[in-house]
DNA sequence: TCTTGACTTAGAGTATACTCTAGGTTTTAC
DNA sequence: GTAAAACCTAGAGTATACTCTAAGTCAAGA
């Protein structure tokens, strides 16, 4: 029934190198998983929810410091629902925050294709400073409004 | 009309440090910038462009030497304007990507949220398991669902 | 029993991106 | 003219997250 699991069976199941769970137990995140007489890790079935959680907290961008302070946390039981809650609640903004970020530079990235496209036809990057004012493309203006506004450091990031 | 920034000008407009500056120049980011004959560097207005491009690659996650890459392609002028248009186009793919991946943590850890409020009414982290199969809600099933791909390695991230 | 392969630790090495120091030169302001 | 402030480079130092090596221990099959 409870089999256990080998670094090298974790490493090839989870896609993590044996190196790096290794690493991660130096930094503390694998403090749950047990050890036989001599030494050697023994993995059970359970031990892959939290090393499920660790990856999702990597991929959601924090620091192996911080991962280790909510696998203190795991190891403390039922008293730390509600600290637990609140590390996943401020990662839920943390998240939203990054996305936003990247969803702004989606929206310049696909303006700058948009521009080099035009700029192509032209053959000439600087081709709407020879336009006439009121034939420039308003997208143009406004991406100048940005960079005038990097230039007079009222960006606000 | 067209005056000169130095670098501490540069950096206080920008929130870019000199110290920061003067390594990406060392990186071959700021080959466009002039030197006075004694060697300070003038940074021009048309500058703050590229110097505005550098912190969009970086905010999309783009290691410093491609942006290098990109930042040779800008000095070649209007011969690469195809090339260029194609590493942003890239980029567009690139961002797309973290945005997804960013929505699928995003939805994992609402989860958590949510597991966690359920847990801290039970005072009990696997709550769950006491109940009666019928009265487990489905999502706690998905999520168990993926703890157990996860464990068999065939989860296809 | 012995050999082979997998495990262990400690610690060194790598990569990235800064960040700072030291020592020297240039510019600016009085 | 001179002192302070700002600039320069080279290179060392820091932080993060691995990644690997060395030297030794353990476990399983012939």
């Amino acid at each position: 029934m409870s089999r256990y699991y080998s670094i090298s069976d974790v490493a090839e199941r989870t896609g993590i190198s044996a190196y790096t769970l290794r690493y991660y137990d130096k930094e503390g995140l694998l403090t749950f998983v047990r050890r036989s007489e001599s030494g050697i890790r023994q993995f059970s079935e359970e031990d892959f929810e939290p090393l499920y959680t660790i990856t999702v907290l990597k991929r959601c961008g924090m620091p192996i410091k911080e991962i280790r302070r909510f696998m203190e946390l795991y190891l403390q039981g039922n008293d730390t629902i509600h600290e637990r809650y609140l590390m996943f609640s401020r990662q839920k903004e943390n998240l939203q925050k990054q996305i936003d970020e990247l969803n702004r530079m989606m929206k310049i990235v696909d303006y700058k294709c948009w521009y080099f496209k035009e700029a192509e036809k032209y053959k000439d990057i600087n081709y709407y400073k020879k336009l006439p004012a009121e034939e420039v493309d308003e997208r143009i203006n406004e991406f100048n409004q940005i960079i005038h506004d990097f230039r007079e450091g009222s960006l606000t990031e």
